[in-house]
RNA sequence: GGUCGGAUGGCCGAGAGGCGAGGCAAGGGACUGCAAAUCCCUCUACACGGGUUCAAAUCCCGUUCCGACCUCCA
């Protein structure tokens, strides 16, 4: 088995994957500021590190996978006051709506789940090393900052250079405590109404992202082997993030993995276009299981471009896999054995090629149909185990019960004794060679939507499922 | 202004020096009472201009166009 090499946004190569502890792979992914419905931009990077963890998992890794929540931030303040509540009950709704789509798209839950309101003692810690080492100050308004000129290797990651950044938008330096316009918030000082925790600074709330150098040291150590989140999070956030952690002393993250965005009309899909497409609403459109299939179908560095044409082909490119398991399991009696082939595993150990890995199912779906209609059981075996171990990698087996099943036993066993005296009936017409009666019972349950198939071992009938 | 990506056939989407990934659509064929499903065959390509090389979609230089980030976006 050749050896999983991943990109690295820090050298920007790809290189062989060593974990820190043999055996061991710690991922830390950011996840959601829970602020808002989720669109399926943000699903799409849950969809992509759930592959790669299931991926390391295949591979025999032991993963511990920290995604946390960002449950306290501007946006989310700003949102109570506009939905008229509690921003900790803003938070938690949105919390188990992004739940609720996670799981609709049978992403794996985090090992640990942290949120950030949790771990405030912790970053109170990470802040006092931070100024005990003296990489960061609190100028006595109840504000700490980090001192970038301080830290040599700022930046990096985004390849940037302090001086060439554009001013931020608060630099007007009158009204700051800033040493330097570019020196960020670890922590800000409480507004009247704002919520606040006490801190040796005085009471206050979490600044940039400082929740996320903290838990990821809480839970994956001085150092741990990948970093995710999406490709906007390179800058600021990432580096940030690296500037607190370095600067306290953390090795933090080994490898940065960032993942491209959905676009429409080449545009990354964001509120403030008013472009975005909430999972709630394409579930309405495919099944979960076919929206996975769609958002995971491309390279995770590569933009995918959302149209609900590429949707439907994409959902109709799945069912037709899916068609073809269920046919073998018709066939042989028995669900396919997960198998995972040399082609898949090549694909895959190169930075995650799914797309490439496509082609190898493609291939397996065209030979398994050739061996249906060969009836050649051994071949149809070999290639539904290997297709659905494909499919278990990118979470999408059908036969998998995170996704919803068809109708319970008995209706079905009824549904099913119902369609069989119609197909009995269509085939004595058929017999006496009144296609009329028969394509009448044809078109009859179609427009119910059930489709018949007259196959080479008797008719089958299938109904279309909602999510 | 700085940093980073991208442009591939009718469409989607890989590849990163030689052998035209794959899918969808289209056309033809097989099968079928007809459908459906399935299989087989065929077709179309690397934004533009130079250069390097025996060989360039791939490397180099330049150009055009598109997009992203530059202090709370996945």
């Amino acid at each position: 088995m050749s050896a999983l090499n991943l990109y690295d946004t820090a050298t920007r190569e790809v290189g062989v994957f060593k974990p820190l502890i043999p055996g061991h792979v710690s991922i830390y992914v950011c996840g959601a500021t829970v602020q808002s419905h989720p669109h399926i931009g943000h699903v799409r990077s849950a969809v992509n590190f759930d592959i790669l963890r299931r991926w390391l998992t295949w591979s025999g890794y032991d993963v511990t996978f920290i995604r946390n929540v960002t449950d306290i931030d501007d946006k989310i303040l700003h949102k109570a006051v506009h939905e008229k509540s509690p921003w900790w009950a803003v938070a938690m709704k949105y919390e188990r709506i992004f739940t609720q789509a996670f799981a609709s798209l049978n992403v794996l839950p985090p090992t640990y789940e942290p949120r950030a309101t949790g771990h405030i003692t912790q970053m109170v810690e990470l802040m006092q090393k931070l100024i005990d080492n003296g990489a960061a100050y609190a100028p006595g308004n109840g504000d700490v900052y980090l001192e970038v000129r301080k830290l040599k290797r700022y930046l990096t990651l985004s390849g940037q250079k302090l001086d060439d950044l554009q001013p931020a938008a608060d630099a007007d330096a009158a009204s700051s405590e800033k040493r330097d316009p570019r020196d960020f918030a670890l922590w800000k000082a409480a507004k009247p109404g704002d919520p606040s925790w006490p801190t040796p600074w005085g009471a206050g709330r979490p600044g940039w992202h400082l929740e996320c150098s903290a838990m990821a040291h809480a839970y994956l150590g001085e150092a741990f082997d990948i970093h995710g989140g999406g490709l906007d999070l390179v800058f600021p956030h990432h580096e940030n993030e690296i500037a607190q952690s370095e600067a306290a002393g953390y090795k933090f993250a080994n490898r940065w993995l960032h993942n491209a965005w959905v676009t429409q009309a080449g545009e990354k899909m964001s509120k403030s276009l008013g472009n975005t497409l909430q999972v709630e609403t394409i579930l309405q459109r495919v099944r979960g299981i076919e929206l996975r299939w769609y958002l995971g179908s491309a390279h995770y560095r590569s933009m995918l471009e959302y149209s609900e044409a590429a949707l439907d082909e994409s959902a109709v490119a799945f069912r037709r896999i899916e068609n073809f398991l269920t046919r073998s399991v018709e066939l042989l009696g028995i669900q396919p054995e997960p198998t995972i082939t040399d082609a898949f595993c090549a694909a895959m150990n190169d930075d995650l090629a799914v797309p490439a890995g496509l082609a190898s199912i493609s291939e397996n779906l065209r030979l398994g149909n050739q061996a249906i209609t060969d009836g050649d059981k051994k071949a149809i075996a070999k290639n539904a185990n290997e297709i659905r171990g494909a499919l278990q990698i990118l979470g999408c087996d059908p036969f998998d019960t995170n996704y919803p099943q068809s109708a319970s036993g008995n209706v079905s066993a009824a549904l099913d004794g119902v369609i069989q005296l119609a197909l009995k009936e269509r085939a004595a017409a058929r017999e006496r060679k009144d296609f009329a009666a028969s394509d009448a019972i044809r078109d009859g349950l179609l427009a119910l939507g059930i489709t018949i198939e007259d196959t080479a071992q008797g008719p089958r009938w299938s109904m279309e499922e909602k999510s």
